[in-house]
DNA sequence: GGTACATGCGCC
DNA sequence: AAATGGCGCATGTACC
């Protein structure tokens, strides 16, 4: 499909000079009055239009609706009549505006929520309209049907009046929040931030309805497995420790360091290494490095560790699966959140969902499932696969960029093996590592992480030597921190380290997010969405959908026939659209390859060898470097010469 | 009885 | 004294 020229050659100064329609619903209000749950009910529309004329005036109608999704064809007129649709949490008008017959892709949205997460800069502020609105100063204080909704009342209950004026209240505030927001963004770069932002909440306001499906066959079996080891470690921990809860740290503790006689672990002055108020530690990692010595102590140690593991492997995830498979066929939501992190990338949470099985609602988020139960997740139609993509060490290649590290570049053209270097550092450094324990360690100094054992810190001091075009970026950003308050990235966006302490001996504390947040938002708070946001629109008319992205990968349910379609279209979008993107709306050159992983089969995250060959196939005169290994096919795409 | 915090664990 | 980033959910405990 044609991607509109909006996205292709997008002007952020739209929101300047463009016609608008600002909207409010008022809906009944389960699950926060979501339009993805059926029963809700539309039962308001309020906005405003607004067409600014050549001579620098404008001019506003007001309007409102009492009605459901079948009662807008006005509303969605007049939306189709101006340039860009304004909202406070589009995503929400959005997925409402799709039950009432209007194309959400058809023109851009002006978000204030996402505009203010922008002007935020990594600031942890609050998000709802009225903290908003009280920071611009417009608006006035909260209002009762506010406070109303908030506490429970059913929106239909409210007196038609009260929610009429309300609803109405907060169009104007919108409004107000939009122009002040503009006001404050102009002589900034963070314009066409907002726009790339709001690009992705119409996408994401579409992939949020299609949910994740799960194999129930495959599902049933996993969970009856885990339960049955589960019961079985529980008892084993009964007989021995008597009786204490395994899911209580305080009494975990209490068992390890009193009964058990352990000695806590050290830090390298000598000193325990406790949780964040002084209390011995009974995590994982602990429990890793314990040095158990007594049988009883071997023994608790193992099931203390399989417990754990057990244990949030059901609670978290089997128990809401088999929930999900029993009484809803399988397919369950999941939301995926813009204003939540600091550094902007997307965050995942989870529906609170009711099941008979369980007294208490449970949620399950998109974007920590663990590896090994993706492949209970199948495709919600026979024949069906489904198919990931990810950016290729993108990371890495977003630091090389930012760094303009020559390195980096190297080692991405001639496709060398970077876990390989920290294995051998390791290793000559005095504790002999593979490939595969050194991984952990290979990115610590990437994110200012400079400390360790001795032969991690070894390895520290060799990778900044080694790409010390990276890391002298990276210190200029914490001296311009330091400085400033904040620094301004690249691509114009802005990061404010209101924390930053020099100490004593001239460390920065904190200097660890300003090495981390440009590296981590290039790659996942930009590449990743525009690349979503193309790959959207140029699949809008196919029968694939996409279901999930999880900060560098984008995951869909495809057809049989649409395999190449997928494969090539993923490509260009991960690679080429991104270089056009962030050329066109950041005047920004992307200087190293970037490069696309693809992994598809009848289940999440397991590859099927002939549909990787087709693949291949298809992308055999694309790019370079073109490779298959166990079903996953990967390949770079250079960016386009420089003229 | 309800809420807030601490802890632990999953992901990239 | 300590020094790798970013999240959300389940459970236990402290406290009102």
């Amino acid at each position: 499909m044609k991607v509109p020229s909006f996205v292709t050659d997008p002007d952020p100064q739209l929101y300047e000079h463009g016609s608008y329609v600002v909207l409010d619903f008022e809906t009944t209000n389960i699950n926060f009055g979501s339009a993805l749950v059926p029963e809700n009910r539309l039962l308001l529309a309020c906005w405003s239009i607004i067409t600014p004329h050549s001579d620098g005036t404008c001019t506003t109608q007001h309007k409102y609706r009492w009605g459901s999704e079948y009662d807008m064809q006005e509303l969605v007129l007049d939306i189709q009549d101006v340039d860009f649709l304004v909202a406070q949490n589009a995503k929400f008008e959005l997925q409402w505006l799709e039950r009432c017959g209007y194309d959400i892709g058809s023109r851009p949205v002006y978000d204030t929520l996402v505009a203010e997460w922008v002007l935020a800069g990594g600031r942890r502020w609050t998000f709802d309209l009225d903290s908003i609105a009280k920071r611009y100063k417009v608006g006035g204080k909260e209002s009762i049907v506010s406070k109303l909704i908030k506490g429970g009342v059913p929106t239909e209950d409210i007196p038609r009046s009260m929610l009429l004026r309300y609803c109405i209240r907060d169009v104007e505030v919108t409004h107000a929040v939009m122009r002040k927001q503009l006001e404050k963004m102009r002589g900034t770069r963070l314009l066409a931030i907002t726009y790339t932002r709001c690009l992705t909440t119409i996408v994401l306001a579409d992939i949020e309805g299609n949910g994740m499906h799960l194999d129930a066959g495959r599902v049933e079996a996993e969970y009856e497995k885990t339960l049955q080891e589960f019961v079985q470690v529980e008892r084993e921990m009964e007989e021995l420790t008597g009786g204490i809860n395994p899911n209580s740290p305080k009494q975990v503790a209490d068992y390890l360091y009193e009964t058990l006689g352990f000695d806590e672990v050290l830090s390298r002055w000598g000193k325990p290494l406790r949780t964040s108020t002084d209390k011995p530690k009974t995590d994982a990692d602990t429990i890793q490095a314990l040095n158990a010595t007594t049988p009883e102590q071997i023994e608790f140690l193992d099931l203390k560790q399989r417990q754990g593991k057990l244990h949030a492997a059901l609670t978290k995830n089997l128990e809401f699966f088999i929930g999900a498979c029993r009484e809803q066929g399988g397919t369950f939501l999941g939301q995926i959140n813009q204003a939540r992190t600091v550094t902007h990338r997307l965050a995942s949470s989870g529906v609170p969902t009711k099941f008979k099985a369980y007294p208490k609602p449970k949620s399950c988020q998109f974007q920590n499932l663990p590896r090994q139960f993706k492949n209970l997740f199948a495709a919600r139609k026979e024949g069906w696969y489904v198919a990931e993509a990810d950016g290729a060490q993108l990371e890495f290649r977003v630091a090389g960029h930012l760094g303009k590290d020559e390195q980096i570049e190297y080692e991405i053209l001639n496709d060398v093996d970077i876990h390989a270097f920290t294995a051998l550092t390791l290793t000559e450094a005095g504790e002999p590592t593979d490939r595969q324990g050194a991984k952990e360690s290979t990115f610590r100094p990437l994110y200012g992480g400079s400390s360790g054992s001795p032969a991690v810190e070894a390895y520290c001091k060799a990778f900044v030597e080694k790409y010390h075009q990276l890391n002298s970026t990276q210190r200029g950003w914490v001296l311009e921190a330091a400085d400033r308050g904040y620094i301004e990235t690249e691509w114009g966006m802005r990061y404010y380290f209101p924390y930053l302490k020099t100490t004593k001996s001239g460390y920065i504390q904190g200097q660890q997010s300003v090495y981390n947040y440009p590296v981590q938002a290039l790659a996942t708070a930009e590449i990743i969405p525009i690349a979503l946001v193309f790959f959207w629109y140029r699949t809008r008319e196919a029968d694939l959908f996409i279901v999930n992205t999880v900060h560098d990968s984008i995951i869909c349910e495809v057809p049989e026939k649409e395999i190449e379609l997928f494969s090539i279209t993923v490509v260009q979008a991960l690679t080429e659209d991104v270089y056009g993107y962030l050329d066109k709306v950041y005047g920004m050159r992307f200087t190293i390859p970037l490069g696309v992983g693809t992994k598809i089969g009848h289940h999440w995250n397991e590859a099927d060898e002939d549909v990787a060959t087709r693949v291949h196939e298809a992308l055999k005169d694309i790019g370079s470097g073109l490779k298959i290994d166990k079903g996953e096919v990967g390949l770079d795409i250079p960016p386009p010469p420089r003229t």
